[in-house]
DNA sequence: TATAAAGAGTAACATTTGTTACACTCTCAA
DNA sequence: TTGAGAGTGTAACAAATGTTACTCTTTATA
């Protein structure tokens, strides 16, 4: 492993260059090495140790920043792998962690994860960040699923686009992407959008959205 | 305040006595009073400090511009306002928090809340385990909200319920409140318990439930 | 430019779930 | 004892969404 590596870490990055160093002069860890197809973690192995992913990608089960639920899902180097479960009251692998090709992880014992949390501010903030932003897209995606009609996910989702009083925007997502986001079918959404524009509801074209109706859209919720 | 208050609060609990007390003298907090119905946080506002509630009751809601409410959910003292966005990237508060009694509020710096959490070990483990939690059950709704059909979300339950090979339990709750867990209109649960017990899946009666075909439940997923 | 692939619109039909209504049992308290 | 209310089983019907299949347009690329 190299600093350049450690560099690129959610956890690390922003660091200043001697502080790096600092880190990883003091740093009590071991690196492990995963061949194609190993389990890097089951589900229900306690987490004893702060996985950091070097090298490589897994796929998981697990809930990602894309959107993506319950699927299974990949992960890309440079990232840890369940850093809130360290810390968590049952602290177990939720799911299976398999390495999708050769990867190399930087294992990090939780004692000595607390002490560099304790003694580098840098790292505290990094780690509390993470976590921080995991909540949030977590709280995000419940919100949205917990809303129940397409039409319903519609509103939210532009409504939350077009904070104040915004007459449209552009979508970040193609039709196909926003069906899985969603979690719905794809002719499904489709036949919702023309729905809402016949309702006079929004105005639908490409991936630009222009809303017609605030107060109709705020009502879906 | 008094140190029993916040000896009850999850990020002080169980600390030692001195270190409590010490924890208490060196603190640099402010405490705010709110009286019923009085808006402690709204939707939008930075989050600058930590928010611990130390006597009352509040409740979270959303807002929308035509005068409509969505209740989330309500909380007690003692415990923190939403502790983990004070260190995400959009530290804003989600949701509205108006107090439904009267309410005191311990507000703590972000600065000093991390000088704390590096010079005082319980206080770190204590707030990374408490948004660690918050990480976990948030996972497991989502979890469970992701899975589309009502007999899926029965599997996965009565799967996560009875681990390793027992071959039945008693639910927690009744029929009506798993309905309310799951997010489903109770008949359509008794109508799909009805049709598991029918294929020979379980067996159901008051409140018990036995597996009969473990296998089968697992195939649900 | 030609061609394939991806994205999107749409329609018929199947499936799942929600809604509403009613009956039955059980518990608890007047 | 009786009456009210909660919890449950069930059935008919309505509504929403999924599935499949086909077409057309746009985009990317050889």
């Amino acid at each position: 492993m190299t600093y350049k590596e450690l560099a690129l870490c959610p956890l690390c990055s922003g660091m200043s260059e001697e502080n790096r160093q600092k880190f990883l002069d003091t740093l009590v860890y071991k690196t492990v090495d995963f061949e194609k197809g190993e389990n890097i973690a089951r589900q229900g192995d306690t987490v004893n140790a702060l996985f950091l992913l070097i090298k490589g990608s897994v796929k998981t089960e697990m809930i990602n920043e894309s959107g993506q639920l319950m699927a299974i899902e990949t992960m890309k180097a440079p990232r840890p792998l369940a850093p809130a479960f360290l810390f968590a009251e049952k602290n177990q692998f939720p799911v299976d962690v398999i390495a999708l090709e050769k990867c190399e992880i930087l294992m990090i014992p939780k004692e000595e994860v607390m002490k560099q949390l304790a003694n580098n501010e840098h790292f505290m903030r990094s780690y509390l960040k993470f976590n921080s932003n995991r909540t949030q897209f977590l709280t995000d995606k419940l919100q949205l699923l917990s809303i129940k009609t397409i039409k319903g996910k519609m509103a939210f989702y532009i409504l939350s686009k077009t904070p104040g009083s915004e007459s449209g925007f552009e979508m970040d997502r193609n039709q196909t992407q926003l069906a899985d986001y969603f979690a719905v079918a794809r002719p499904s959404l489709a036949r919702t959008i023309a729905e809402m524009e016949e309702e006079g509801l929004i105005q639908y074209e490409k991936k630009k959205i222009r809303i017609l109706n605030r107060s109709a859209l705020q009502k879906l919720l």
